[in-house]
DNA sequence: TTGAAAGCGCTAACAG
DNA sequence: CTGTTAGCGCTTTCAA
């Protein structure tokens, strides 16, 4: 049973191809009320399914939006991936190419090279590498590109949007959270390899700590993990680092992590130390996984507007492929901090 | 800058586009080996990459494999959607069509329509609903159709493949490992709505009981929430199904659950209400994701041989459109139990 | 060993 | 209002 064409319909209504393809276009306006209904009942009958292969080849357009991650096996980005679907289908009833990249360099130049095989016009690109070299260079090939969790600076003159969460006040607010608790000496945990959104976490948190009124003291602490992008990885570094923290001459009394996973993790290490979460270190994350709510404690964190930055997203991603003169720009989210259980008032000073 | 077509290449190397296709194809019986390094070299020059629409478009084919999964925010399936993906570009070059089906048949019944339009021959399901009849009116129409995670009554003369781990044995593992700790007193734990591979995990479950000795007893709890699809909602009923375990008479001392994100729930609601896992009670987790390590205490779980289960999903998807009398069959992997600390022998009997 | 030409299924001028 | 026709970029006979 092999699909049906235009030419079947066609002569099953007794009319000619273009009347079938001005029916499906809805070109209401150039067929008669009469041959109109004929050529729908054809259809009808016939099952019939435009072959999008053979429109795009004419129109250059494919509904479908390439979606790159560094790995879904991580929930942070399964359930962006989840948003990101749900808007394309939602705002354009576009399908989601995705391909994990595992901030492999090579392999996300691989995937933008297929992308532009397959005639797909609009990516979004999941906390890439560094550099942004090769997603200007295919914007200049004619992809829409929008690279999330990356701000860039202003009047760059680059090609691409940026979409992502305000991860300056992120950080900001994570330390603000704590010192509001009386903690005074917080250390931030993060993997090895500084993206832009880990030193904008960083510099938010610094600058909160800068503009206490003075007592309170703060470090940065990198693990050991030169590149984490499946999840158990990132758990396994934040239980590890549960012992850098113990060991700490005086012992922090908070610690703030950047993502959840390494909180997740953390959380485990330092219960395996004997250490109590809130009640000897407390510990704040960052991305308000939905299983943050299930960690015992209960996991403090930083939410981000998850949906409406998909919607941003997918909105300028596939926007834009009709508006080419769009101009890129910069978008800021605001994230919210989310109290669950695992900070308390600090035991010791 | 639009892409160079297979003219320009010829044009520049002063070939035919036939011989610019030969080249593409490597038929280098049908060229000089001279014209071959040539033509080779022109496409070097212009970067050019053929457009797989218009190949597609000729031969019927197109690298793309459909994946449908209940949603990628579920940990469980975000790994599964990572593992196809490396076996599908490893195995065969090809790149994945994701869609988050929401366990509804509708959207189910869209995506397929919508692969067939893309020219997309190969896709796989995971944990769909009970009924497969719309899967196989999908065969019907010359779609390879893998289920995963449902097993078929042999010889039904189905058109479609069912790859699945043993779940019968997922349950009996579970139950074993719990009767070995001299458990007596055990409940299972499901959300409502048997799907296929519950109802094996339970068959499994009540099997070793029953083959026991005798004393120990059994029950089977159902959760009042009646799809869930997310992860949360998971996490949310296993949280809320704590007290229903606390509230029983008497209060049975191990419990396993259907998955590890029901499992997760569980723990942080049998905490809230003050109960320890394992001292007052022990649980067994399945699926064993990467997260199962870092619950407190560490999740004991029945593992499922994800890697190899998704290079058989896609050798038998992708591999049947070249070998459309590959006869469907039914492809069992067996599990495994992996011990944390969610496991001990009871206080009370 | 190479090239010419006929489509794959659809859209969009352009004619009638 | 309806039909004819020329491609979109590629593969593949079939001739030369």
């Amino acid at each position: 049973m092999s699909m049906a064409t235009i030419h079947d319909v066609a002569a099953l209504a007794g009319v000619s191809v273009s009347s079938v393809s001005n029916v499906m276009n809805k070109r209401t306006s150039k067929l008669s009320a009469e041959t109109f209904a004929r050529v729908e009942q054809a259809i009808n009958q016939l099952g019939y399914r435009p072959n999008r292969i053979a429109r795009q080849l004419k129109t250059g357009h494919t509904p479908m939006l390439g979606l790159l991650v560094p790995s879904t096996a991580n929930p942070m980005y399964g359930q962006i991936a989840l948003e990101i679907e749900k808007s394309a289908q939602k705002l354009f009833g576009y399908r989601l190419l995705l391909g994990n990249t595992h901030r492999n360099p090579s392999e996300e130049a691989g995937m933008f090279q297929d992308l532009l095989a397959f005639g797909i016009r609009s990516v979004i690109v999941v906390s890439s590498m560094a550099d942004e070299a090769h997603m200007e260079e295919a914007a200049l090939n004619g992809l829409s590109v929008v690279s999330f969790d990356r701000t860039t600076p202003a009047e760059s003159g680059s090609l691409i949007d940026h979409i992502a969460p305000d991860n300056f006040r992120a950080g900001y607010l994570a330390a603000d959270h704590l010192l509001s608790y009386g903690h005074s000496h917080l250390v931030f945990l993060v993997p090895r390899g500084r993206t832009v959104s880990r030193a904008d976490k960083i510099n938010g948190f610094l600058r909160r700590i800068h503009d206490s009124s003075g007592c309170a003291t703060a470090e940065v602490i990198e693990g050991s993990v030169a590149e984490s992008f499946g999840d158990s990885e990132l758990a396994e570094l934040g239980a590890a680092m549960a012992s850098q923290i113990a060991q700490m001459q005086p012992m922090p009394t908070a610690v703030v992590t950047v993502n959840d996973m390494l909180a997740i993790g953390l959380l485990s290490g330092l219960h395996r130390l004997g250490l109590r979460v809130p009640e000897d270190v407390s510990v704040v994350g960052m991305d308000d996984l939905s299983i943050a709510a299930f960690t015992k404690p209960g996991l403090t964190t930083v939410a981000m507007p998850l949906a409406a930055m998909a919607d941003a997203m997918v909105q300028r991603a596939i926007g834009r492929v009709s508006q080419p003169d769009m101009v890129p720009g910069s978008f800021i989210f605001q994230p919210a901090l989310v109290e669950r259980h695992s900070v308390a008032a600090p035991a010791r000073k």
